[in-house]
DNA sequence: CATTAAGAGTTTTTT
DNA sequence: ACTCTTAATG
């Protein structure tokens, strides 16, 4: 039926298609969609129509100028932007779009890789680890090592490892290369963690594009024969390129030609080093500064034009954003008028600050000024979302936090997930050992670090140790543990069976829920928690079963996916997960999502982070404290404090009608209050764009000694006029009583609800780091920390 | 081996 | 304040 309705329409006469692609574009974004052969760089503003010039751009390919689908790979960030940019083109091409190469630059490297894993001497079904299972190997290893854990904790050494895989350094240029302690440690972790990687089949994400790298760079016909086919290469939000990824795609393209005469591809990156934010994962912005120096004679087109916002919000985004320094002039403009100004707000605390944030939302939506769909809050860490969520309940406004704890990141769904890895690659030690134990069954870290030690003496995997202890070859351990690890070893092998039977994903799930009694333990607890754990497994086999119906309608596979998983298939959505991290969508001002309630929606909250490439009609900017936003931890390097620039820069180009700022003079942060003065970035904005709705009371006035809510309480009495409300102090919360570190010194007598009645030895320090020594008599000497709920009174 | 207490560390996180 | 990982104890 559809292809009835596509055909005549794909081969209709250019002329018309031309001008339909054309029309609507502004002159510079009609050049960056016909611009043809030198690489091109499309310096894309905030709401520039940066999408709008890609995907036309690719029409433009396949309609003017006599691309073929199959020769276009268009990389994006994230599977959203990918999601959009292939439907947006279907939308203009009709189906032939499938046969583009339209994904991230992860998902790519894994085709790629995939396909070809003998030409690299490695499985095509190898397991690619996140962040967390890299965490959990770089323990594994450190500690096999004797590295001491608390001076080089897994954390560092994995962002260390990450950041040199980034930088293409392996294993031993970094050894090479190591100029100090740390650097040595990280290295020798690097060896082995590398090592033990291949052991298990598996891959990093960094790996996936280091190693692809290395695949174009040492074989110049895999390098050819992929460059003969993608003659078009786009790549979005290129400001966000580290070096691995900016290696990559000029392998993709080259740079001259190639022994046999294949040209250069064609290269168009579109991206704005004013909204690169992510310097701290390897981002670097000198992709972008330097284009034109890394591909000569390339063509840089400036969008400058924004169709998103007013020219209000518009200039406080260009005043902040001015202040970095070094940086290529942009000024974004709009022909839309000034709109209204920005309302600031100054709140005594956090708390009065939220409540504003919800007086006013809930004002604009009883004035019919905005749904709440169109309302996005914004803060700069995930903690911030407290606060808002407490009093939004409070007051039954309906809303949404976006980000934090991510679905396939809960444990108890990780922990499925390592059951399904196990079974589609037996060797995956770090999944293996994640649920050796899960549920308890009776294999301690004892017994584990036997099986270990045996896997490392006899150089056999971890799961071939585990198949020894079964056949009683392992020595050390003692007839519990084996007799533990043979049912653990059946349970796999049934569930492998199920697997190689062919069973659905769905129903491989079911049953690893039911035999390991992993859903029974979680109905039996009556930790609330555990009641949502199960939820979210019944979501996740929802997903499992939905993967599966889908992938019947899926495109058949390129005829060269060799390696690649078929469709549906346990491999596949193994894949999937790992390479698709937000299963919660963010709610959309349309609401074409999930619009369950009433036609308004739900207020969104999110980091500003997350707010990235998103727009709202309303915008709440919140926490702008010098502190805050800008981070603390950004206050004394400069190089940071234009990262949080960028950062400010893209909260604002957020909002399209209407913005908000609001800050608060004390917030209480790690259980101490603390008082902020306004974020720099608040100066930076003209005073005359914004409309302070309260500013900061007069500190002279209340410092005449009189507390100032006292004598405003006793003359206002009789009104009823609550204006001087949010001027009370906060009534001190219970909480803080028991923040106080209790104060002991030596021969006090203290009694603790566990160990009884005791004297004070020692006491050291004050504060919240406050420890003491107390000599409970027949219990012991123990060394309390005397923060927190103590369960001790002084006597 | 499992349960509990102490300790340390808390920015952001597209994959 | 809070959460998670490691140490001590039943």
């Amino acid at each position: 039926m559809s292809t009835l309705f596509d055909l005549p329409s794909e081969n209709a006469a250019p002329k018309g298609r031309h001008a339909d692609l054309l029309a609507d574009l502004n002159p510079a974004q009609r050049e960056a969609v016909t611009h043809a052969g030198a690489p091109l760089l499309v310096v894309a503003g905030a709401g520039s129509g940066k999408t709008r010039v890609l995907t036309r751009r690719i029409a433009y390919l396949l309609a003017e100028r006599g691309a073929h689908p199959g020769q276009i790979m268009a990389i994006t960030f994230t599977n959203k932007a990918a999601a959009e940019m292939r439907e947006r083109v279907s939308e203009l091409v009709g189906r032939r779009a499938n046969a583009m190469w339209v994904s991230t630059f992860h998902s790519m490297c894994v085709r790629l890789l995939r396909r070809e894993a003998k030409t690299l001497g490695m499985s095509s079904n190898f397991s690619i680890y996140d962040s967390d299972d890299t965490k959990r190997l770089i323990t594994l290893v450190a500690r096999d090592l004797d590295i001491d854990p608390k001076r080089y904790p897994a954390r560092t050494l994995a962002i260390h490892i990450s950041n040199l895989k980034n930088e293409l350094v392996d294993a031993e240029s970094a050894a090479g290369k190591a100029g100090n302690d740390l650097e040595r440690r990280v290295a020798e972790v690097y060896a082995e963690y590398q090592r033990r990687l291949s052991l298990a089949n598996a891959m990093d994400f960094d790996d996936l594009i280091m190693r692809s790298v290395e695949l174009l760079q040492v074989f110049p016909d895999v390098a050819e024969h992929y460059r003969r086919r993608f003659r078009h290469v786009l790549v979005d939000e290129y400001q966000d390129t580290n070096h691995a990824q900016y290696t990559l795609v000029r392998e993709l393209v080259g740079t001259e030609p190639t022994e046999s005469g294949v040209e250069p591809a064609e290269l168009c990156v579109v991206g704005d080093a004013d909204q690169s934010i992510y310097a701290f994962r390897g981002a670097t912005i000198r992709n972008i500064e330097e284009f034109e120096r890394d591909f000569p004679n390339a063509r840089t087109i400036l969008l400058e034009q924004n169709y998103r916002s007013t020219q209000t919000i518009l200039n406080a985004a260009n005043e902040v954003i001015s202040r970095n320094p070094n940086r290529r002039a942009k000024r974004l403009w709009t022909d839309s008028g000034d709109g209204e100004k920005i309302a600031g707000y100054v709140a005594d605390n956090e708390h009065d600050e939220a409540a504003f944030i919800a007086g006013e939302i809930d004002a604009l939506a009883d004035r019919g000024e905005a749904h709440y769909s169109d309302v996005a809050v914004f803060y700069r860490t995930n903690n911030q979302s407290r606060v808002f969520e407490e009093i939004f309940i409070r007051l039954g406004l309906p809303y949404k936090v976006v980000g934090g704890v991510r679905f396939y990141e809960r444990r108890e769904v990780r922990d499925m997930l390592a059951y399904l890895r196990v079974i589609a690659n037996p060797e995956d030690t770090v999944s293996l050992r994640r649920i050796l134990n899960v549920p308890k069954r009776g294999i301690g870290d004892r017994a584990e670090a036997v099986v270990a030690t045996h896997a490392e003496r006899e150089r056999i995997s971890f799961n071939a140790a585990l198949r020894d202890a079964v056949a009683g070859k392992v020595p050390l351990l003692n007839p519990r543990s084996a007799k533990a690890i043979t049912g653990f070893v059946e349970l796999l092998n049934g569930l492998q069976e199920l697997a190689e039977e062919g069973a659905e994903v769905a129903d491989i799930l079911e049953a690893v829920l039911e035999r390991t009694g992993y859903r029974a333990e979680l109905e039996e607890s009556d930790d609330p928690q555990d009641a949502s754990r199960v939820e979210n497994l019944t979501e996740l086999v929802t997903v499992a079963r939905e993967f599966t119906e889908s992938a019947a309608e899926l495109p058949p596979p390129d005829e060269d996916d060799a390696g690649v998983p078929e469709p549906g298939s346990l491999a596949a959505f193994l894949e999937r997960v790992s390479l698709v991290a937000d299963a919660d969508s963010i709610p959309t001002p349309d609401g074409e999502e999930d619009e369950e309630e009433d036609d308004a929606g739900v207020v969104t909250l999110m980091t500003v982070h997350t707010a990235k490439g998103l727009e709202y009609p309303v915008v709440f900017c919140t926490g702008w404290e010098d502190g805050v936003f800008p981070h603390m931890r950004a206050l004394g390097e400069p190089a940071e404090l234009a990262e949080e620039r960028r950062l400010a820069y893209v909260a604002i180009t957020r909002a399209r009608k209407r913005l908000y700022l609001s800050r608060a003079i004390t917030r209480s942060a790690w259980g101490q209050p603390m008082t902020n003065p306004a974020s720099r970035f608040i100066d930076e904005i003209p005073v005359d764009l914004v409309d302070w709705r309260r500013e900061e009371p007069d500190s002279s006035q209340s410092s005449y000694g009189s507390p100032r809510a006292a004598t405003t309480w006793g003359r206002r009495s009789f009104g009823g006029d609550s204006v001087q409300t949010r001027s009370i102090p906060p009534a001190p919360k219970k909480g803080w009583q028991n923040t106080i570190a209790m104060k002991l010194d030596v021969g006090d007598k203290v009694s603790h609800d566990k160990y009884g009645l005791g004297t004070v030895v020692e006491s050291q320090g004050d504060g919240p780091r406050a420890t003491a020594t107390i000599d409970f008599g027949a219990a012991g000497k123990v060394k309390l920390m005397l923060i927190g709920s103590v369960p001790m009174v002084k006597l």
